[in-house]
DNA sequence: TTTATTTCGGATAAAATTATCCTATTTATA
DNA sequence: TATAAATAGGATAATTTTATCCGAAATAAA
């Protein structure tokens, strides 16, 4: 569904969430341990969420990854995917033709509509801040 | 969402089935030819379907591939997909988590369970006759 | 039985994705 | 100002996916 590389990003965004609101900045090291992920490979995708100003971060002494508390309930799922994995999981054509519309269509078109009209229906109204509540909760987990 | 190998086993599949109907086999040069996919990869992925017997093969002169015109009403698009990607389309976890159920979910389980519960109703539902008529109707397209 | 046609299957290559390593740059603080 | 602690980013490697090539095996028909 996701490439490793989303996956990782929407699990490291949620641990920097969690810690944001705590005031905390969080390393690639620690993230990686809490989410168990490659080291220098989630380094590399937290760097792309900083470039699609999904999360900020600071250099130097005493820094590392943080999102604004203000922010984290008005970031939605859809904004890590994209700056990730781009759109073409919910825009793209299930079976890979360049051309694929209402008056052009796969063989799949119509069975994937719904589908996919509810998964970016989905990935656009769920927030970090609802995932990041259920992890401190308990409810949810990040890694296992 | 599917793999390439995927896409072009569906599409292949589908244009079987056409051909199938008017009594016709298909090699793989013609099925590439007509779902636009790089020839000797599309036999590789033949093999596998006529491996998990979703499709027939006929060696030597005059053979092809095949289905019987009587299987493909009862032959679903999640067999396809399963001989090829496997369930982890809709059985596995959104964020990869090795375990991931009701009681130890990720952060988006709950989420995804409607859409991924869709997917997998809609494959289990989806026979090639369908789609195999849609594109002999001219109402759906196998390529551009 | 020979030949032409066709799938099968192993070896290999190319490209994309995932992952690692190392140095440069930035910044707080002693 | 020097130092230690961070992220940034380039180079490279490993793995997986996608793709190609070629000879072996099977089969219909001449």
């Amino acid at each position: 569904m996701f490439s490793k590389a989303c996956e990782y990003g929407i699990k490291a965004s949620i641990f920097i969430a969690i810690n944001s609101y705590e005031g905390k900045r969080v390393s690639p090291k620690e993230i990686s341990e809490e989410i168990d992920s490659p080291r220098a490979f989630t380094a590399k995708i937290l760097q792309a969420l900083v470039k699609h100003n999904v999360i900020n971060s600071v250099k130097g002494a005493h820094g590392g990854f943080e999102i604004d508390k203000k922010d984290i309930s008005s970031i939605k799922l859809s904004q890590i995917v994209n700056a990730i994995d781009g759109d073409k999981i919910y825009s793209g054509c299930g079976l890979g033709l360049h051309r694929c519309d209402e008056n052009h269509p796969c063989p799949v078109h119509d069975k994937f509509k719904t589908i996919k009209a509810e998964l970016k229906d989905m990935l656009e109204h769920t927030n970090l801040e609802q995932l990041a509540l259920d992890i401190k909760s308990g409810v949810s987990f990040l890694k296992i």
